[in-house]
DNA sequence: TACCATGATTGTCG
DNA sequence: CGACAATCATGGTA
């Protein structure tokens, strides 16, 4: 990681009292030369040497050189050739520098970072934002929490990193500029510095920082996106329900046939006998309306063998409530899936939907009891 | 492999 | 927001 390398020159200035150059410091913006590796380590080899040679020397030594120096009578003088010199070179500093307009790229990931909630204002922030927003997703709405509350766990814990490590860079920095305007301020003593060369140089280390915090939004980005086409995919995938659970939903459709339009604690109730989502009662329940509407003559013969199941179920209970479990909990909103009068549960529940014979099906289904349900295999 | 069944998604409407 | 209709995509089977 390059934030790691970029951490070193500032290390190296906290031991540099005596007399590193800054002008290494002027480098930190530009691009690393390519050279071959060996002369690399070479080059390097032998900063390492200078350096262990510097600390080697005490502080006291080296503060009194500087008291020395700074006393030497000679300083005016030298110190104002020194400012001579300065000004001609400040000229084409400053024309190298002017603010650029913001990167598109930057903002992009900006604005993507905040569109899936990894940046921008707190949506609950760092660990608990996961259980936040599982809270939030079976709260207010219910559907898919089970597999959203993965997906945003996971997603929060991206988000956690990102700012946890957002935080690290910005610390670092603000670290490092405080570090090096100290020096150079310790240093204008000796030389000339003005205000515009710090300022000019906290901004190549805002810039430098700037594009460590790019690639770690990258990163990041990429993390999310991966994270969601994962989700998508798994989201594609699906599962039929098992035959216990169509059998459940089945039964209550059959039975409800006048206004098969569960309310939602019935929804619940069925979601929870079928261990499914409340949102899957829903679409099953919405598929199911469609297509027994557009084929009914298919579905007649399910509904027989269901009203037959049930029938003998509430036989059963003499003469109790044919589904006291279902009943109890269900409330019925006003509905024209079937036309007024007609009940459910018999054949009644039928006669008014076109195609259908008034006759006797249900008579001919007789109590051959429904043994497997009929349409799903496992 | 084609075909049907079925759960999920999307767009529209009241 | 829920219901509906159309559609997609996958699972299961002949």
């Amino acid at each position: 990681m390059e934030d790691q390398r970029l951490m070193h020159p500032s290390g190296t200035m906290n031991n540099n009292t005596g007399g590193m150059n800054m002008n290494q410091g002027y480098n930190m913006g530009q691009t690393g030369h390519e050279e071959p590796n060996d002369q690399r380590k070479q080059e390097i080899g032998d900063i390492l040497q200078q350096i262990m040679t510097i600390t080697d020397q005490s502080l006291d030594e080296a503060q009194a050189r500087k008291h020395t120096l700074n006393c030497h009578r000679m300083k005016p003088a030298l110190f104002s050739v020194l400012c001579e010199i300065k000004e001609k070179t400040v000229l084409s500093i400053r024309n190298s520098q002017e603010e650029e307009p913001p990167d598109p790229q930057l903002m992009r990931l900006d604005n993507m970072l905040i569109a899936e909630g990894v940046a921008g204002p707190e949506k609950g922030g760092g660990s608990s934002a996961a259980a936040n927003a599982t809270a939030a997703a079976s709260g207010g709405q219910p559907d898919s929490a089970i597999e959203h509350s993965d997906y945003r766990a996971k997603l929060a814990q991206i988000r956690q990193i990102y700012h946890t490590e957002l935080e690290k860079y910005e610390q670092a920095c603000s670290e490092f500029t405080t570090h090096v305007v100290n020096l150079l301020r310790e240093q204008s003593r000796t030389r000339p510095i003005a205000p515009k060369e710090i300022e000019r140089m906290v901004s190549i280390i805002r810039k430098k920082f700037a594009a460590i915090e790019m690639q770690l939004k990258q990163s990041t980005c990429e993390a999310v996106m991966i994270l969601r086409s994962r989700f998508l995919d798994a989201r594609r995938k699906r599962r039929n329900f098992s035959k216990q659970a169509t059998e459940v939903l089945n039964e209550y459709f059959y039975s409800h046939l006048s206004n098969p339009y569960p309310s939602e604690e019935a929804k619940e109730e069925l979601a929870r006998k079928c261990n499914i989502t409340v949102s899957q009662v829903s679409n099953w329940f919405g598929n199911k309306r469609i297509r027994y509407k557009k084929n009914i003559g298919k579905a007649q013969e399910e509904a027989n063998l269901y009203a037959a199941k049930t029938a003998a179920a509430a036989a059963q209970h003499d003469y109790g409530d044919g589904d006291s479990d279902d009943s109890s909990t269900v409330g019925f909103k006003s509905s024209s899936f079937l036309p007024p009068g007609a009940s459910s549960y018999n054949m009644s529940s039928t006669a008014g939907l076109p195609g259908q014979g008034q006759g006797g099906m249900y008579m001919g289904m007789n109590g051959d009891n429904y043994t497997s349900g009929g349409d799903t295999s496992p």
